[in-house]
DNA sequence: TCCATAATTCAACAAGCGTTGAAAAAGGAT
DNA sequence: ATCCTTTTTCAACGCTTGTTGAATTATGGA
């Protein structure tokens, strides 16, 4: 019947986001797949190669848009490049719950092998904002002062919060539809985010969506 | 020897904040507390009981000071409430990362027995915020168009966030140690907060501790 | 000192986990 | 059909977990 690996893979990324990396067990995302636990061990090396494989998928590519924003020669202004870097997180990493609780969760408990080879992985992406808020700074977009970590910390990790739990909450507390949600939280706190940081707070950003949208 | 269950809940609560309440095994809070894992049920119902007491401990003062801070006839701004409030969080569960880890897996997992009893004992919080802020809304010290939940949801989850991850990230990330890095990252993030959220966000916020404090 | 009761340990249970080696099934080429 | 290889399942190992009932030790009052 020629099991694909890419079915094991979309099962066990269903399962790594309902349960995080240590939550989610071989048996069910064998379940998931509708195959035997063992036959996973067939097509990968074991539980921490499949979460490797998963993030190889969707690192490089957030991280090559990460760098292209990040080039000076791109004529945005700094809120401009900071709202697009948050959506990029945003379609990159989305479906990965697995993933940002671990990188969190991980984080916060020591080092082990596989942050470790995460922690690699992203610093790319790191880089790539940090030279977008230096930018920032040295034009006087951003107030001047503030931690470049702090502000990038700030931005990401809401966005991760919000895609974590306003799907959860948006029905039973906002009273809205998830889908409808997700992008007013979005929108908002980047409105919050940016007044924080920016010098001139006040100015128009044109280029979010419309939070009026159907 | 008469073990105190004082003992056993400090052991717990070392644990939990390491481990969080799934990652918690009682064969390890028992060899924290150097007794054998059944006295623990000796002294509490399960582990779920442990955790309870120690809510128990911590919610109801954060639940008094809270509603203090909410009262209307308190002349204070809506920044120094919203900034006493957020402190206030500090100092009640600063050493429960067991606890904020909880409150949003579980949350983001689905509902089972402990978070329902959790979101009971915590609803008068929530409520205490949100009088806190539409109060602000009436005043015209938040802008208008605000939602509630989503201020009080961004001012208290990267609270949680900064005492989860900067004492780990202080020393290699922004070279500092975790005591004066934590002070400097939430004033840093309660003054990019306010001004997000502020309808003045230019104006002064005397009440914030000297940053070049020792 | 004796004894009832409180406090603690021991040993074991059933369940779930990641993982493995061998057995079974399926597929393709001759 | 046969043979070889690829793919899948079965059964089990060793480990950790939460939990429990019985056995053991400590404690305090008569």
């Amino acid at each position: 019947m020629k099991m694909d690996p890419r079915t094991l893979l979309d099962a066990a990324l269903k399962v790594f986001a309902r349960e995080g990396l240590e939550g989610a067990s071989l048996r069910a995302i064998a379940r998931e797949a509708g195959c035997d636990p063992s036959l996973i061990y067939y097509h990968f090396e074991n539980k921490e190669a499949m979460f490797a494989a998963l993030l190889e998928e969707r690192i490089p590519p957030l991280v090559a848009d990460l760098r292209h924003l990040a080039n000076p020669l791109d004529p945005r202004s700094t809120a401009e490049k900071l709202w697009t870097a948050m959506q990029l997180f945003h379609t990159h990493l989305h479906d990965s719950a697995g993933f940002r609780s671990m990188v969190r969760g991980q984080i916060v408990r020591g080092v082990e092998t596989l942050p470790e080879l995460l922690a690699k992985k992203l610093l790319p992406a790191n880089l790539a904002m940090q030279a977008i808020v230096r930018r920032g700074l040295r034009r006087g977009e951003l107030r001047p002062g503030l931690h470049p970590l702090l502000v990038i910390m700030f931005l990401l990790r809401m966005e991760a919060e919000i895609l974590d739990l306003v799907p959860v909450f948006a029905q039973r507390a906002v009273g809205m539809p998830p889908e409808r949600a997700l992008p007013l939280a979005e929108r908002t706190w980047f409105e919050v985010f940016w007044r924080g940081v920016a010098t001139r707070p006040l100015d128009p950003l044109p280029f979010l969506p419309d939070p009026e949208l159907p």
